[in-house]
DNA sequence: GGGCGAGTTTAGCCGGGGCTAATCCTTTTT
DNA sequence: AAAAAGGATTAGCCCCGGCTAAACTCGCCC
């Protein structure tokens, strides 16, 4: 029985919803519905259909979770994916606020052939562009490194980690005031009500104002 | 209205059975069908629907032939595949019986800026590693060269253009024994009753049997 | 403990792209 | 000219993966 791509979207879903938040047990359908743009009546279809091939644990009303198969089949899809943006960023030079979206449908038609010369040629990465970790092909990943930018304290600098890989705009800006994983960042000063983050990045002297949405994009160690 | 994947395939099959019978104005739904491995219903079916697209001139148990509009996709497609094939080849070292199939799958969900970056890393290439011509960006395309190795005359040494690049066992072969575009080949002896073809091929000493469907796997100039 | 709202599930529908079986051309053969 | 052979088309079905609308928990708040 094997996974078709929008299975492996599912998959892939739940795994990343469950990995930044690993205190909840289960995954509610609505997240997975939202996380992939699709209505929620799809999501309980596509979950029960998952869990009828043994792959989640779904709980009606309640939840679910990715079974060990389940959990085996999403790390390989997301390996997929972050070798190919790495990979596509290395070799290509595609921008980095590009790489995802190209990722998102070439990871599923990638074969097991090419995932292994791509990763040979590149050396066998442990992160890919934004900072996050490439599951090796047995199946390990470290946890979730780093806190968001936004809840950091002021006046200390920290160390980017990782940056949210699924806003282009984002990662437009980042890219063009020097953030990135490695990049050192400091809070000179935090704005009022919710108000904006005045960040300095090592190596340069102006300081930026980011906004919430911004600063919840960037993690820092 | 976007074409979809199988679409693509069909406008694909169109142009590929067209480019080798260039006497014949139309093509038959069953070759079409027999080309992508599918019912003759499915194909009348999907003819009929790219006609209702204008992407084909279907008419009614006589055959199809492609419109300008369908020319352009299935060029672009073909671009895409051609264009795989050789970077895979150049640049991941995946040796050439695997690339059609690679390329098969990707050619459909390669975006326009990979397809300019590949390009432009290989030097916009104008055959792939089968010796097949890739389109220009603009659709041009040379008329099919070259002719079966089976009909070629005896005693006189051609050279390789092209080979056909779905028969992996083929081009196993092929590669083993040194045949590729541009190789030099001769036929010494001409066995009896569709038997086989002695072959001598420049630079190596033995003789080599082939097949009559090995020889019509190669085309010589 | 009743009720309300958010979240979930069910029911029923749709389009895409396959398939088989049956029918319908066209062409060839006798 | 009639019949046989093959190719093409239609009819009717299937699975997939979406959708909306309607019904159903569940948990929380009064």
């Amino acid at each position: 029985m094997k996974t078709s791509p929008a299975a492996q979207d599912y998959l892939k879903a739940l795994w990343q919803i469950g990995w930044e938040r690993p205190e909840e047990a289960l995954v509610g359908t609505k997240d997975v519905a939202d996380h992939l743009g699709v209505s929620a009546a799809s999501a309980t279809n596509m979950l029960k259909k998952l869990a009828s091939m043994g792959l989640v644990d779904h709980q009606p009303y309640r939840g679910a979770v990715l079974t060990e198969g389940g959990r085996k089949i999403a790390l390989e899809v997301i390996r997929h994916h972050r070798l190919l943006e790495t990979y596509l960023a290395e070799a290509l030079g595609v921008p980095w606020e590009r790489v995802h979206s190209e990722a998102e449908v070439l990871e599923h038609v990638l074969s097991e052939d090419l995932e292994d010369r791509i990763a040979t040629m590149l050396g066998d990465p442990r992160f890919d562009p934004h900072g996050h970790p490439i599951p090796t092909k047995d199946g390990s990943i470290p946890a979730p490194t780093g806190s968001p930018l936004w809840d950091a304290r002021e006046g200390e600098a920290f160390e980017v980690a990782r940056v949210r890989d699924d806003r282009p705009e984002a990662l437009m800006y980042l890219a063009e005031v020097g953030i990135k994983p490695g990049a050192s960042v400091e809070i000179v000063e935090r704005g009022p009500v919710g108000g904006p983050l005045f960040v300095k990045i090592a190596g340069a002297d102006e300081v930026h104002a980011f906004s919430r949405e911004l600063s919840e994009a960037v993690f820092v160690a």
